[in-house]
DNA sequence: GACAACATACCGACTAGTCGGTATCGTTCC
DNA sequence: GGAACGATACCGACTAGTCGGTATGTTGTC
């Protein structure tokens, strides 16, 4: 009986609060200046409950690294872009979707692991790894569709698909520093227009070559 | 009398010792995370005499940031690919040189500016204020030599040449974070092959149209 | 002796993390 | 069904230490 279930935040989900509340405020405020009571009171929970479920601040860093993994696997899953055929159109289409969602604040869509791997890559190597895990996971998936691109369209290039995939989360990790430092995401959609005719030019010169594929 | 001077790094240049510790460690550990007594014993100086040159924590963060500028000013100034007559070759230089310096411990390639502004961009609007001016100020020189070759290479494009320059800085910031995420500056490198063969097509495909300058 | 350039001692606020205790659950046996 | 039970979830006061910042003392120089 009693079929009420899911408060408000806390109550039976503060390890989710938790990780939400990390993601806000560690996107806002970085890792070093957030600090556990702060967590806490953004999840709604107390400071039992955090050291509860977690050892340590570390260790929820480390699981909030994971768990921006699965938000933002399943966040462009589906996405619209994987309708294309062509996975040359997926991965322009994949850069669209990527301008499109600049928009809120700031904090609203740069990434959590390229802003915590900055301040913690040389003092805490469990997180800049589990930083690593998660921008390599998303660059893996991104490399997929360039290299089927590569292999529809016959590109022979001193460079590969993985390495193109690295560059274009290089450009959108820049793009929220700049978009920081200048204090507006003009600045990166800028850049994200700037990988998208690159990677046009990349494929567009051979595609010029061989007339069509298949 | 006593002719000694500039010793160590105390003694008579606290200020300047100060600026040059928050340089190395800010770099390697971030602002929040740096106490000022960590910076007192990196340059060898006590409280007092930090506290007698600034007024607060963040104040040296802004002195740091504009100490930055100077020392990036003055170093790529001297760098050799001012040579070139042809304002593209500079341009492409420029890549060349920063690609070059990709050496040693992470740390000593990054830049300050970039990392202090992750993490104070949301909190410290005056530390933000004086990374953007830094990063600014930089962009603006490169998007002159860009300005130039547009102009002698007859380049009518829907991009101009601050964006253009902006979009450099980004893809360097980028590639720092990307260093740091996976610990090694080979993915920097990388990154700044991609961008200098993307300026090269630029303007590659409009230099085919007008035969030479001038 | 006045002033700048430091050093030393210290303060209150805040930090990550601990600990004893309670509330609420699912399970088991009657 | 319900009492008993062990486990998990959670609470909030507490500690030991660190933080940025201050107040005051010392020293060399003009």
């Amino acid at each position: 009986m009693s079929p009420r279930k899911s408060e408000a935040s806390p109550k039976r989900g503060a390890r989710r609060a938790l990780l939400e509340a990390a993601l806000a405020l560690i996107r806002e405020q970085g890792y070093a200046s957030t600090s556990v009571d702060e967590l806490c009171a953004q999840a709604g929970v107390t400071k039992g409950a955090f050291f509860h479920h977690f050892p340590s601040k570390q260790t929820l860093a480390i699981a909030a690294a994971n768990h921006w993994s699965e938000i933002t696997r399943a966040f462009f899953e589906a996405a619209p872009y994987h309708k294309y055929s062509d996975p040359l159109e997926r991965v322009l289409g994949y850069l669209d979707f990527r301008k499109a969602i600049l928009t809120g604040e700031i904090a609203e869509f740069t990434c959590l692991v390229g802003t915590m791997v900055q301040e913690t890559y040389g003092t805490h190597p469990d997180i800049r790894a589990a930083c690593e895990a998660s921008i390599s996971g998303h660059a893996a998936a991104i490399a997929a569709d360039i290299a089927e691109a590569m292999a529809r369209y016959r590109i022979r290039a001193s460079w590969t698909a993985e390495s193109l995939a690295l560059h274009s989360q290089a450009v959108l990790q820049g793009a929220f520093v700049m978009a920081k430092a200048m204090g507006n995401a003009a600045v990166a959609a800028e850049s994200v227009d700037h990988l998208r005719r690159y990677i046009k030019l990349l494929f567009q010169t051979a595609k010029s070559n061989s007339k069509e594929p298949s």
